[in-house]
DNA sequence: ATAGTATTTAGATATTTGTCTAAATATACA
DNA sequence: TGTATATTTAGACAAATATCTAAATACTAT
């Protein structure tokens, strides 16, 4: 759970995630919406991919990235636990 | 909310909140719960509070720390459009 | 006033993080 | 085979973060 905090706090990271959302996309597209470099996005997918948020699939030279949402609910679950108050 | 997530990637802090969440605490009592220092705690405090995900309110000497949840709503809100992907 | 308790602020330091450029790897195709 | 394209890995560096000790502030009570 650790990391998928940490993956979500980035506000790049963030947006990539918003992207995913629309569609799946190459490393290269999702690099193409964003003026930082393509070494420091791949270090951003490869965070998401550790915190599992993101699957990557390779298709012949392309990696193709897209949502993976099942940890969110783990995240939402203990969100919900906090706004639970006892008092 | 980037304070928000900011605030959650830590697991200190976010022990701090699961505290909370049982009761209403001071300074002190929270650092109780912790090896680590009261400086460092105060520290964790006021970026809780900065992302208000707490409310310090003095009573005396002490100074009693609370939860507050509205906040948690905005990044549920926004886990659940990410949840909800498009394809 | 003075002493004691509660908490924060200041300043220092080691670690982590986000970014970059250059180089490496992997695939496609002529 | 050789070259172009897609992506990652390596290494460096500046900025941000978590922690500490020492000092400052604020309140209580003798």
């Amino acid at each position: 759970m650790n990391n998928v905090f940490k993956a979500l706090n980035d506000p790049t990271r963030r947006e990539i995630l918003e992207l995913l959302r629309e569609r799946d996309m190459t490393a290269g597209e999702i690099v193409e919406q964003f003026k930082i470099s393509g070494p420091s996005i791949s270090h951003h997918l490869d965070l998401l991919k550790q915190a599992k948020l993101v699957i990557a699939e390779k298709e012949g030279q392309f990696i193709y990235y897209s949502l993976n949402t099942t940890v969110v609910d783990e995240i939402m679950k203990w969100l919900l636990q906090i706004k639970s108050k006892k008092k």
